[in-house]
DNA sequence: AGCGTTCATGTAAGCGCTTGCACCTAGACT
DNA sequence: AGTCTAGGTGCAAGCGCTTACATGAACGCT
């Protein structure tokens, strides 16, 4: 393997210039540039990792900690920290937290801290007080997604105001009779999310001046079995039948609309049904949703992970993050409030 | 941070002796090791990955190759992937190869030649020839899944095999009148998945005696989407309907029983539907399917992987891995052939 | 002309580990 | 008793980079 000696024989200068010329660090001249530039190309060198990171203290690699590798959502959110990451030369070392309680323990307390990374993203995950403290005594820069940890910087979305923003265009388009699957409690480790979600849910019917006893609540698992099962608990009978159904997921709005089919029930004329997500599988369903954009969150992540490493030695401190984007889809799966509808 | 010096001096023993007993390389008394153990759980130390990958050359740290993070048979192969190396002390570094070129061309030529990483694990890839070439020449073992490079260690699943077994399992139940749904060439760079499935349909069918022209395909894209529109056009008209699907992967399968659904064709009684992958949304549907356990995918090529790197100052190299397991799960969406159905 | 700056470069001292080698002590074997 | 082997330990030389510091040149000032 080549090394840095040889590429400064090569280009006729030494290794500290080498060194200087590669990361950009100190004055080069142009002309010493090119010629270190040329030896590369011509001896395909490339530094060690771990030799530079020993030497400097930085290790161009990022520590991503998530609790599922195999969930729609946190794929793709790795997905855009991948891109965004590797865009930059950083490269990402993945920490999949099992609900293992001695694996996650592992990870806190050997994994983080080989010194293997210059800061840590969090997505929504759901960290005890004891390893909010653990990740902090890291003393490295840490970026949480979705989290609501005040102790962390935390790159939010606006649950409610998502779950508003659903509400409101159905309510826009004449319904009344809006029913929520939602989830219970035991979700709301995960930032209290269904939680947020029913709050806005609730906020949006109160200001349209809609009486709670109007509309209905179910609760489910995330899944689109558990959307299937609530909406089949709530379209069972046409009696008190709502027109709408706002589900807290775009899996479970799909598994809703599954159960619609099977009830006979028409989509949009005899019921609306929005998610929330922007899910893959929406297209296929036609179902209109809230789009939250998990791509460009990892994206977002990455971007803010760098500018905290950056800002470490920096003398302004980076500025605090903007909270992340969402916005309504309308597809098929929701329509004007049809009074001749029978239910 | 603390360093090994200091838990030297607070075992007695000299930094040597610290770095034998907890690699376990080199003899130590126990006295000696309890000291050392004793202290580094007092100190809470974890060496440094840098320092000790830059002195021994291993830096306990696997890279793995993929081409899609956001679908659901990548994250599960990984999944299993990081937990087993988690297991085992090692870290995971992703490299996510896009469709983008330059991209890819990066990441030979600079992210896998950084020495991070003790070997490489590339799930279900469909490298050229250059690229098998650079990944050779990293010099480093390499291990991969799905792939039928004859220069790479590979992992791999009987495609073949797996078809057949679908298709005997509709066989078994009465049914002649078979159809497949498939895939078109452009999706053969992946290994040659969709030739090599359909070519076990059509040996099960050919073993079974069972002729040709009572068989039909279609060509969809592995999605819900591309198996729903396919099997639009198969069930479309009464006139010479298959009275079974097999298609060559879940999502593709349920495509086609959601097209079944909307037509009006009930599943099992009038249509039989079977998959190959095991898919998470498999059991909502009831679907039957070949599963290939992608989560054990990834835990023996972990296994595959380590044993590689440790085999390589090893006086006997690993055995040659077997080929990976799968199995026919019966669910609901396949059923005897009724002759009395209509169609 | 003299001085302070800034730029360009090299020298060499680490960064925090691992491990070859040397040395010592025991027990095993002739 | 003498020779081997193996276990146990420490010393110190790296591993391949980065960077503080020193040095010298070139430039713009007063």
């Amino acid at each position: 393997m080549v090394g840095i000696d040889e590429v400064a024989r090569r280009a006729g200068v030494s290794t500290a210039t080498v060194s200087r010329a590669l990361s950009g660090r100190g004055h080069v001249s142009d002309a010493a540039r090119e010629r270190v530039e040329a030896a590369v190309r011509s001896l395909g060198y490339v530094a060690s990792a771990s030799a530079s990171s020993l030497a400097s203290g930085r290790t161009r690699n990022i520590g991503v900690l998530l609790p599922f590798l195999d969930r729609w959502f946190f794929s793709m959110v790795l997905s855009g920290i991948a891109g965004a990451l590797m865009r930059r030369g950083y490269d990402i070392t993945l920490y999949s937290l099992t609900a293992d309680r001695a694996e996650r323990d592992t990870i806190f307390a050997t994994f983080l801290r080989r010194q293997r990374v210059d800061g840590v993203i969090a997505i929504s995950l759901e960290l005890d007080e004891a390893e909010t403290d653990r990740l902090l005594a890291l003393d490295l820069p840490v970026v949480a997604i979705g989290g609501p940890s005040p102790r962390l910087t935390t790159l939010a979305i606006d649950e409610a105001g998502m779950a508003r923003r659903a509400t409101e265009h159905l309510i826009g388009l004449g319904h009344h009779a809006i029913a929520h699957i939602g989830a219970g409690h035991d979700f709301d480790l995960d930032f209290r999310i269904p939680t947020r979600r029913r709050e806005g849910f609730e906020k949006a019917l109160a200001d349209a001046g809609i009486p709670a006893r109007s509309t209905r609540h179910e609760l489910a698992d995330f899944t689109i079995a558990g959307g299937f099962a609530a909406a089949t608990r709530l379209l069972g009978t046409p009696l008190g039948r709502p027109t709408a159904i706002f589900a807290a997921s775009d899996e479970m709005a799909i598994g809703a609309l599954l159960a619609a089919r099977e009830l006979g029930i028409r989509v949009p004329q005899d019921l609306s049904v929005v998610g929330i997500d922007g899910h893959e599988l929406g297209g296929f369903f036609r179902l209109t949703t809230v789009d939250q954009f998990p791509l460009r969150q990892g994206e977002r992540a990455a971007e803010a992970i760098l500018a905290a490493v950056a800002g470490r030695d920096a003398v302004t401190p980076p500025p605090a993050p903007e909270a992340l984007a969402y916005d309504l889809v309308v597809r098929g799966t929701t329509g004007p409030f049809d009074r001749g509808a029978p239910g």
